[in-house]
RNA sequence: GCCCCCAUCGUCUAGAGGCCUAGGACGCCACCCUUUCAAGGUGGAGAUCAGGGGUUCGAAUCCCCUUGGGGGUACCA
C-alpha cells in the first residue's frame, strides 16, 4: 500500500463504481470491472457504488436493469449505495443513482460551463457536420469539428435562431498536452487537437451526452478511482479536462485490459458468450466465475489459482494488474467451476443442483424429479463428474428414467457378440439375485460377479461393461458397484432383463 | 488515416537488472490408480521472453526503432 505506484488510498477514503448502462444483459466484461471495483473498495475499505446510465431512453428497459442487479447480486458483490433491486428505491445520500434523475444536475452544469465560457452553443445540423465530415475526409484530414460555432456573435446566434435552428452545447477542448496518470498504465500524455475539437456534451434536443454525465456524475459523487476498461482510455482527457472545467478534483484512472474473444478481438456477442446469465443457465457456479474473471488480467503473484472472493478481496491490488488484454479461455472456466462444485457443501450441492434437475424434467430429459434425498445419496458418485451443474442429467439422468433406450450394438463389449452378452447378462443376473437384497452392496457385489468372469473365462471388463451399458444405456458412468446401489436391488434386476429382452430381440431377427 | 495502449509456453500468467539453463495453472501427451468415465498422483512436450539496435560488467526486466495486435476517433455508452 506503499508503492508509489499506488496513489495511497489510505488517507481519502476510497470511493469507485460501476455504472452499467442497462441496454442489454449483463455483460461478462462490465461483471469483472465490477468485481475489480469492488475488490478494489473492499480491501481499503471504501465505498462501491452502482449508478444506472440510463440516458439512452430508446435502448434502457427495466428488464435489463434487473439482470444486472440480479447478476452482480448472484456473483456476490453488494453495494453501498445505488439501487438495490431493480426499479428499486436508492440507498447512500449522493443520490439519485439513476441518471435519468439527474438531468436537472446536467443541465445546471452545462449552464455553468456555458456562462464560464467553456462551452457554447452550436448551431450546426447533423447533415452540416456529416458534409464537413465528409469533405475532411476526401481532403485526408482527421475528422474534427470545425469550431465554426465558437466564436458567434449573438447577433448571428439570433439569426439561426430565428431560422428555427437548436443548439446543441459544446465543450471547448484546448490544443496542448493532458496528462494521465494511470494506475496501471503510468503517464499517458494526448494532445487536445487529436479529440477531434470541441465536444458535444448536450444534445440539440436537451439529452446529456455519456462524457458529460459521468463527469458530471464521478464529480457530484465524489468517486475517487476510476476503474474500468482500457476502451475509455483514450476518452480520459476530455474527462480530465471536464473534471476541471468543473472545478472538480480529477479522480484517479485505472484501466483495466479488456477481455477478449479467442481471436484477440474486443470480446463481443458476436463472437463469444457474453450473457452473464448464458452461463448461469448452463451451470457455472458463482465461485467458479468469481475465481475465473478475478484472474482475469490480474494475479496475485503467488502459485495459488483456486481463490474465493474474500480470497480476492484479501489479495487484490491494482499494480498488480496486466497491461495487455487477456483472451477468454472456456476451458480454465470449467476446470474452476469443477474446482468450485467439488468444494461446496453435500446441501449447498443438493440445492443447487436442484433446479437444474427441476428444468430438465419439466423439459422431458428426465422422466421423474429425484428427492433431495435421492440427489444427495448421488453425490460421492457424480461430484466429480460435473465440471458444471447443467451437466447432471447428461452424468445422472438414467437414475431417473422409466425406461432406458437401449442399443442393442452397445450393449455388446466389443471382444464379445450377442450370444455371449445375452449368457453374460443372465449368469450376473442369476449371481445378483442369488445374493439376495440384504446383502446388496457394493462390496458384497464385486466379489462373485468377478468370480463369474473368471469362471466362463471372461475379461471382467468385458462383463462390467456389458452389465454397465445394460443398467445405465452408457459406456461412461459411475463406478459400476455404486452405481447398482444407488439403482437398488429391484431396479437393477428389471434392468438387466429387459436389456436381455432387447437383446434376444435383436438377435432373433 | 490520425491518436493512444499493449507484446513471456496454444491460453491465463510469475517475473519490477544478476535468484531465469524463464516458474505456476489450464489444455495436450504418457504413466500410476482402475470395471468405464471422471477425480487424484507422477512425469513430459511446450516460450531462442515478437524482431533489431542500444545502455550495462550483466537485460525477459531500462531506452530507441521495426513489426504485430488491440482500443479510440459520434448530437452511442
Amino acid at each position: 500500500m506503499t508503492d508509489p505506484t499506488h496513489p495511497a488510498p489510505s488517507h481519502t477514503p476510497v470511493r469507485v463504481r460501476i455504472a452499467p448502462s442497462p441496454t442489454g444483459p449483463l455483460h461478462i466484461g462490465t461483471a469483472r470491472t465490477a468485481l475489480f471495483n469492488y475488490l478494489f473498495a473492499r480491501h481499503h475499505g471504501g465505498t462501491f457504488i452502482l449508478r444506472l446510465e440510463d440516458t439512452d431512453g430508446a435502448r434502457s428497459s427495466i428488464a435489463y436493469e434487473k439482470d444486472i442487479l440480479d447478476g452482480l447480486h448472484w456473483l456476490g458483490m453488494t453495494w453501498d449505495e445505488g439501487p438495490d433491486v431493480a426499479g428499486g428505491a436508492d440507498i447512500g445520500t449522493y443520490g439519485p443513482y439513476r441518471q435519468m434523475q439527474r438531468l436537472d444536475r446536467y443541465e445546471e452544469a452545462a449552464t455553468r460551463l456555458l456562462d464560464q465560457g467553456d462551452a457554447y452553443p452550436c448551431y450546426c445540423t447533423p447533415e452540416e457536420l456529416d458534409a464537413e465530415r465528409k469533405a475532411r475526409e476526401a481532403a485526408k484530414e482527421q475528422p474534427r469539428y470545425s469550431g465554426r460555432c465558437a466564436r458567434l456573435t449573438p447577433d448571428q446566434r439570433a439569426d439561426f435562431l430565428a431560422e428555427g435552428r437548436r443548439s446543441a452545447i459544446r465543450f471547448r477542448i484546448p490544443d496542448g498536452p493532458i496528462v494521465v496518470d494511470d494506475i496501471i498504465r503510468g503517464r499517458v500524455e494526448i494532445d487536445g487537437a487529436q479529440l477531434g475539437g470541441d465536444l458535444v456534451i448536450v444534445r440539440a434536443d436537451g439529452n446529456p451526452l455519456y462524457h458529460f454525465t459521468v463527469v458530471v456524475d464521478d464529480a457530484a459523487m465524489g468517486i475517487t478511482h476510476v476503474i474500468r476498461g482500457e476502451d475509455h482510455l483514450s476518452n480520459t482527457p476530455k474527462h480530465v479536462l471536464l473534471f476541471r472545467a468543473l472545478g472538480a478534483a480529477v479522480p484517479h484512472f485505472a484501466h483495466l485490459p479488456l477481455i477478449l474473444n479467442p481471436d484477440g478481438s474486443k470480446m463481443s456477442k458476436r463472437k463469444s458468450q457474453t450473457a452473464l446469465s448464458d452461463y448461469l443457465a448452463e451451470g457455472f457456479i458463482r465461485e467458479g466465475l468469481v475465481n475465473y474473471l478475478g484472474l482475469l488480467g490480474w494475479s496475485t503473484g503467488t502459485d495459488e489459482d483456486v481463490l474465493s472472493l474474500q480470497d480476492l478481496v484479501d489479495q487484490f491490488d491494482l499494480p498488480h494488474v496486466q497491461k495487455g488484454g487477456a483472451r477468454f479461455d472456456r476451458e480454465r472456466l470449467l476446470w474452476l467451476n469443477g474446482q468450485w462444485i467439488r468444494r461446496l457443501s453435500p446441501d449447498e450441492l443438493v440445492d443447487r443442483l436442484r433446479p437444474f434437475l427441476e428444468a430438465d424434467r419439466i423439459a422431458g430429459r428426465i422422466a421423474r424429479m429425484p428427492s433431495d434425498e435421492e440427489i444427495r445419496a448421488l453425490l460421492p458418485l457424480i461430484r466429480e463428474r460435473l465440471p458444471m451443474l447443467g451437466a447432471v442429467t447428461e452424468t445422472a439422468g438414467f437414475f431417473f428414467a422409466d425406461q432406458l433406450e437401449l442399443d442393442p450394438a452397445m450393449l455388446v463389449p466389443k471382444r464379445w457378440g450377442p450370444q455371449t452378452t445375452i449368457e453374460g447378462l443372465r449368469a450376473a443376473r442369476a449371481a445378483i439375485a442369488r445374493g439376495g437384497e440384504v446383502t446388496f452392496e457394493a462390496d458384497e457385489l464385486e466379489a462373485p460377479l468377478r468370480g463369474l468372469a473368471e469362471e466362463r473365462g471372461w475379461k471382467v471388463g468385458d462383463l462390467f461393461m456389458a452389465i454397465r451399458v445394460a443398467i445405465t444405456g452408457r459406456t461412461a458412468t459411475p463406478p459400476l458397484f455404486d452405481t447398482m446401489v444407488a439403482l437398488g436391488f429391484q431396479r437393477t434386476l428389471a434392468r438387466l432383463d429387459r436389456a436381455i429382452e432387447v437383446l434376444v430381440a435383436s438377435a432373433g431377427a
